[in-house]
DNA sequence: GGTTGCAATAACGTATACGTTATTGCATGA
DNA sequence: TCATGCAATAACGTATACGTTATTGCAACC
């Protein structure tokens, strides 16, 4: 009853991850740790010691006798968390375009940079904004990785996941995001010239800009909570 | 044989991360989770679910059959991690500011940060570091925390805890921090200002040279692993 | 002597048991 | 009717048990 290579509080991370990210555990929702257990097929103890990883991750609640409780987020909690992956952001596309600037970088080892950005263009035209999401993930993993910071890197997944639920839902309902795909554009130009102020400061202003649009829908739509 | 107040889960987390802060548990060492459990007083449960979320947390790795293996870092990642830590705690610097710019924060509400400007001073006279520390902690930790910004917090809180042990173990071998201390200053002034690009900017650089000074002593030391 | 394989050990992953305690519902009395 | 208190319930915190499996040491063989 051991590990095929994967435990079962592995599973239940991942699982119930994905759970949340795809709202079918709902924001604000509570749910008793044997429930999770049984819906996952395994008992309480991988499970509990899933949802305090989550808790430490700040995805989820542990309310003694009203179960684990599921994060959701005010809509001046969102514009929070994309200040902080703004300066993050901005900090690796300053790091790598400094990268290129000094040599430590080649220009070929951009090559996911430029696909993805292409890849968001193709997508636009086409007005596929499935493809739009997961070339602009593609985008924003490929320049926090290139920037060579691990610790950058956490801290980047860790505010992204805060917000990916209400990333995949808005999705559909926001305009075609035209202008921040020529924003990437711009950070990918700025990177290749070797700027890195400019690349930085591009950067921020396109999450400035993605927040202005994600917080103008959510208060449209009469959101409080996502 | 239940909580009064705070369960062992807890007072396990509690207890492990003043261990592993004050260097009682060397980084880059391995413990087995019964050993741990023995040294708390407590079953194997409580210890392993603290594991788990210090593990989540980055303080440590759980290495089945290898123990718990306290996470040490490289001069580099230090580097890394102030990298990070400092432009978190610019947007912070920024943010307050522009509360004061816009009224959102009256100028009384600085008090924090003039205290402990002026107990850095005081220590600084007197040659006491660690008074200089607990100073210096409430400046950023009260700077954060009048940004507002809870993500922010503990975006910090966590960066921080990362290098929380290096920083008590180089406390008494490098200089006075008088450069430091004059930074601080030049931050409230910016603040107090309401000049939330020159706070930003000024702040930087203060973290800019905390890092320099670290990485330098940690070089010349010959230290590879803290 | 070195290598290979097997047996013993023990650390771990997870299920389960159990005492504790918050919560809920009902009954009783004002 | 509403408030109060008690009993029943159940969710949780934690100890423990147990099967699995990596590791280690030793023996046998090359």
């Amino acid at each position: 009853m051991t590990s095929d290579a994967l435990s079962n509080t592995d599973r239940a991370v991942a699982e119930l991850r994905e759970l949340i990210f795809s709202g079918r555990l709902a924001p604000g929702s509570n749910h008793f740790e044997q429930d999770l257990a049984d819906k996952l097929g395994m008992s309480r103890t991988p499970v509990r010691e899933a949802a305090l990883m989550l808790e430490a991750q700040g995805l989820v609640q542990i309310q003694p006798r009203r179960g684990v409780r599921i994060n959701g987020l005010s809509v001046d909690e969102m514009a929070d968390i994309y200040d902080v992956l703004g300066v993050l952001e901005a900090l690796a596309a300053e790091r790598v375009a400094d990268k290129i600037r000094t040599g430590a970088l080649s220009g070929t080892s951009l090559g996911l940079l430029r696909e993805s950005t292409a890849q968001m263009r193709r997508a636009l035209d086409r007005g596929d904004r499935d493809s739009w999401a997961t070339a602009d993930e593609m985008f924003h993993t490929e320049l926090v990785r290139l920037a060579g910071n691990t610790h950058l890197e956490e801290a980047v997944t860790r505010t992204l996941d805060q917000v990916r639920r209400a990333r995949m839902m808005t999705l559909h309902l926001r305009d075609l995001p035209v202008a921040s795909t020529d924003d990437h554009a711009a950070v990918l130009t700025a990177i290749e010239a070797g700027d890195g102020q400019k690349a930085r400061d591009v950067h921020a202003a396109h999450r400035r800009d993605a927040k202005d649009v994600m917080v103008d829908l959510l208060r449209r739509m009469g959101t409080h909570q996502i």
